[in-house]
DNA sequence: GCCATTTGCCTAAAGGCATTAGGCTGCTGC
DNA sequence: GCAGCAGCCTAATGCCTTTAGGCAAATGGC
């Protein structure tokens, strides 16, 4: 009988692109198996359960995110970093659906602490060097600029700006020319 | 036999507590029944399918926390009403987890045109009048606004900022001052 | 008050996903 | 050449969804 040649990274990439496909909620073992054309019990030689799967995923997601990110950084700053950085998360999103949800997934704490998630934050305080904010209003503002990248791109995804004009191409450029202003306009405390 | 007098309101409501329990997608047909102490198929003569049952809950929540946001912009202007709106959408998150979640839901197009929606729109859409915005900007600033109270809110439930400091608390009212800091002087385009 | 009809809940059954236990076999290294 | 491991398989259990069809409780006209 002929091996499949499974492994931990290759199920782990493949979820990743069936995430793409069909969503990452939709991401299950069977789904998995049946793309590798194998039965279902194979796969748990090489994740834990169908929690640990997605977990694999979302940190994979969360480190080629990063990744990217920083590459867009490299060279750049004030504004020029902020809109590339967003940028980034955007074409992210967009190309990559499914990885992109992914990333939102609840991880544990120990979890959470080891993954990429904390490089995403430095990167985005680095942007900040770019800009005059006193060290105490850093965090706020990440967490700001955050807060504005996801949550546009959570609603964009969801579908919530598409049935009212003008199309989400337009306000895009314009959420980044408000976030450039905010960030050299930032308010005292 | 006597009758557990079901009814999709009813049911309905039960799936929005229960999601706040369990969270939103955790809400289960079965789970559903249990709490009524009923069969599982008895509730298939009231919701048509498990996808209809989070319709509906999606539904409710996103009427609930539209009539509380009315509420809350009622006889306010400037940031004093930018605060209410923001702090309503936060006090729903913090209070009704599950049900927050639900006004996430990918809803279909004819769905969400029959939807609270709009009207989480038109309040955002007021807010603007306190300020003094050129029309055409209007709508990106609406989906400026909703995404970072979404954003926010969508990574604080979910632990993103709880593993650095400071606390949520302490980061939540220097957004909104710079949101409104923002209103204030938006960007010509 | 009586019964016909509707309505509400039930049993039964099929199909899917997750997960575990235990078996067979191709590969690898001595 | 073979011992042992690794990789995939069969089998089985449990939970969830959904449909079909049945019986009994409520309802309303008489």
């Amino acid at each position: 009988m002929a091996r499949a040649g499974l492994n931990t990274e290759r199920l782990t990439r493949a979820g990743a692109e069936l995430a793409d496909e069909v969503g990452f909620d939709q991401v299950t073992v069977s789904a998995l198996a049946r793309r590798f054309d194998v039965k279902v019990a194979s796969l748990y030689s090489h994740v834990a359960s169908s929690q640990d799967l997605k977990t694999r995923i979302a940190l994979f997601a969360l480190d080629e995110l990063a990744g990217r990110a920083a590459e867009a950084l490299a060279g750049r700053s004030g504004k020029q970093a902020l809109a590339a950085f967003a940028g980034v998360y955007r074409d992210y999103a967009r190309d990559h659906p499914g990885r992109y949800a992914a990333t939102q997934l609840r991880l544990d704490p120990e979890t959470a602490a080891a993954s990429a998630g904390r490089r995403h934050t430095e990167l985005a305080r680095a942007i900040l060097r770019g800009y005059d904010l006193a060290e105490p209003e850093h965090t706020h503002a990440v967490r700001l600029l955050g807060s504005v990248v996801h949550g546009y791109l959570s609603l964009e995804l969801g579908g919530a700006f598409s049935h009212s004009a003008p199309a989400p191409e337009q306000s895009w450029p314009r959420i980044v020319d408000a976030l450039d202003a905010l960030l050299r306009n930032w308010p005292a405390s």
